[in-house]
DNA sequence: AGTGTATGTATTGGTGGCCAACATATGCGG
DNA sequence: CCGCATATGTTGGCCACCAATACATACACT
């Protein structure tokens, strides 16, 4: 997977692994490369600004976690706008998906019977 | 659809719709509109300097078309090597949007028969 | 006690690909 | 002869993401 592929996506992958619950930076890292399969690993230069611009936009809220023998970790949240703009994430995906993939693979044509 | 939505996605596009045959510049815009449903407006900023590059690397071969009351147009047309790099682009697209959609969209886990 | 490794958060600079805007030319209808 | 649709092309700029870097701490090992 080239290196620039997630462009114009990284915020609803952000968004889609905070769904089941809160994680901190370093876990959704982990989680976007598992739910992949592999195929996509974020850099912390990549996701800690937008983790914050999210944050800003109101999509999301932290807390810093501070357990007694552990790092100090910051724990990211959906908030219910965040919930929502993953809705629309989802859609924009499946629009898009259907776009690109219509121009790249045409089904079979059928002259005569296109609307 | 947001204006930069094709990013990295263009060379693709562009071969699978020079695939059934040789287009210019304006028609290939058209295709490309037709096919995905006027979902993906290209900009001649944009496939001009790209089908040049594409050319440059063999993918394309180009040819003037002057008929008699036409406009001059350049027609391209893939090359052997575009249709094994359209194959290439074809693989990735479904790569890409396996690891993008199993992130979006994980299926319904089932913990402990995960393989 | 000291060293190394894995974990964890964060910033900075650079790049490249696409777009918006602009420039130019011509066939054709009114 | 004027405007519109068609047609090819260039230039400048933006910005999202990456690579590199920096720093801090828990824990294992010696």
């Amino acid at each position: 997977m080239k290196a620039d592929a997630v462009r114009g996506h990284l915020d609803g992958l952000l968004l889609a692994v905070l769904e089941p619950g809160p994680l901190h930076g370093y876990a959704i890292i982990a989680a976007v490369q598992r739910r992949s399969g592999g195929a996509l690993e974020l850099r912390t230069g990549t996701i800690y600004p937008a983790l914050n611009r999210l944050e800003r936009l109101g999509l999301l809220s932290s807390s810093w976690e501070s357990a007694a023998g552990e790092r100090r970790r910051r724990a990211y949240e959906l908030t219910d706008a965040g919930r929502a703009t993953l809705a629309g994430e989802r859609a924009a995906w499946t629009e898009f998906t259907a776009a690109i993939g219509a121009v790249l693979n045409p089904g079979p044509q059928r002259p005569g019977l296109a609307t």
